[in-house]
DNA sequence: CCGAGCTTGTGCACAAGTTCACAAGCGTGT
DNA sequence: ACACGCTTGTGAACTTGTGCACAAGCTCGG
């Protein structure tokens, strides 16, 4: 329907993210019209980079032009799948459960905060963010009352495979793990993994061999 | 000296902190000795791949054996430079600072928090952690205290790079970002970006495009 | 209507990363 | 001493990603 089949090659796919985030500054600045260049300049990439990335989403540029910043940002959207809003269900009410229940980003970038579920009886109930605290036992619920839901993992590293099953289990079909550990999920669901702590040796790592460091792999 | 001048690929040394953290987990099982199979599997990743990665730091294995996992997380301890602590300083006293702050999972891994500081005189001398909150002014002491330091940025994305730019000056030669914006740094100082709304967004595409969608990518 | 000045979209060569496949080497048992 | 099973280390093929360079195409001024 949309003549468009090929495939998005994934380190494009990592670099959509940044795209949206710099078109919506351009919005509510009022630019109607960008340039590959000037994309590239603020993205801190390569133009030619961001022309062929460009390119996998549709021809949606004018030669001689730019792209056009409004129709630019739908077509993003569309293709990040971000027009529709994804509630999120947080697991694990501790401190990085709490920061990330209390980051209004979220909500802003069309992740409202759906829930948030701890096994601890006495944090159960307490209100975190703009949410009560809920028993795991309402997971299955909340996730049949929300979806599409993306689920965050922020327990300790020991119980990430535990909660990863009972959120597959719950209909979760996307989840963002921050616990130091590998979780396998079956092949149709989608995982990511954030681990702040590898983040700071790969950190260390360049500095001692400080010398031809580009540290900067995930850009920026 | 050694004998080991070459280039570890970037993509290797993003693997290399999973790697270390998978070792420390076997080395408290008391299990002497693991394959290149095993760890890989431990990892998720492919065994000739573990196996390349393990062969840039040295020839550390013994065919028909495996390697040594006592020597090899000594090796491995060595490449990452992680034997010695990284002081940690955070910029920015809000959710996700003292989220930070409090977290154990740092100093366990080595890297103690050795500051939190905020321009909000009101914020300012509450404790966080094991630490009372400091201005900004106190940056550049600070940083001289506990050299090599690492800087965090946990500020809103409008002032990262100002905070950047103060943590450059300050005599910090390696940065964690955590807020949503463009920060550039002198060639010499490392620079790392997480960001969370960003991986949501990803995980977002691939279950839009739900059929082939390996989703896992953050060098994990 | 044409030409000048831009900017896109992409073919192509090159670089980086991954995986296979297997020789080399170690350890054990006979 | 030797054969056998196991595992490493790595050349080489292959896949993925990057960046240059330029033709194609748009806009505008005259
Ligand atoms: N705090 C940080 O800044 C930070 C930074 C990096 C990584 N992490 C990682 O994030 C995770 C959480 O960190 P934290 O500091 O918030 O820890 P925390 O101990 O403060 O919180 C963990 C929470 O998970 C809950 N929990 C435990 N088992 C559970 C289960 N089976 N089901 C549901 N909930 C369960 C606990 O009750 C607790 O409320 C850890 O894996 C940590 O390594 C945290
Ligand atoms: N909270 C989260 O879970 C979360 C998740 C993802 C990303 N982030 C990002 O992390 C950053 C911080 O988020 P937050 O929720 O902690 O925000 P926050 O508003 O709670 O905290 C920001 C803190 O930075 C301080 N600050 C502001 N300007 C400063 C300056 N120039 N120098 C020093 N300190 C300054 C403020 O006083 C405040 O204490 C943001 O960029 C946010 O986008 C946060």
């Amino acid at each position: 329907m949309d003549g468009h089949a090929r495939r998005i090659p994934d380190a494009t796919v990592a670099r959509l993210p940044e795209y949206l985030r710099i078109l919506v500054e351009l919005a509510e600045q009022r630019i109607g019209t960008v340039s590959s260049e000037r994309l590239a300049e603020l993205a801190g990439v390569n133009a030619a980079k961001v022309r062929k990335d460009l390119s996998y989403l549709g021809t949606y540029g004018t030669r001689g032009v730019g792209y056009d910043v409004d129709y630019l940002l739908f077509q993003m959207r569309q293709a990040l799948g971000v027009t529709q809003d994804w509630p999120v269900v947080v697991v694990g009410a501790g401190n990085l459960g709490r920061a990330l229940a209390n980051y209004a980003g979220f909500s802003d970038r069309g992740f409202p905060l759906a829930a948030v579920v701890d096994v601890d009886d006495a944090k159960v109930g307490t209100t975190v963010g703009e949410v009560a605290v809920r028993p795991m036992s309402d997971l299955a619920e909340l996730v049949r009352a929300n979806q599409p839901v993306i689920g965050v993992i922020a327990t300790p590293g020991p119980v990430a495979q535990l909660v990863a099953d009972q959120l597959v289990a719950a209909g979760v079909t996307a989840i963002l793990n921050f616990a130091p550990a590998l979780v396998s999920v079956p092949p149709n669901i989608s995982l990511r993994k954030v681990d702040l702590a590898l983040e700071l040796q790969i950190l260390s790592f360049y500095q001692s061999h400080r010398e031809s460091g580009s540290a900067s792999r995930s850009w920026a």
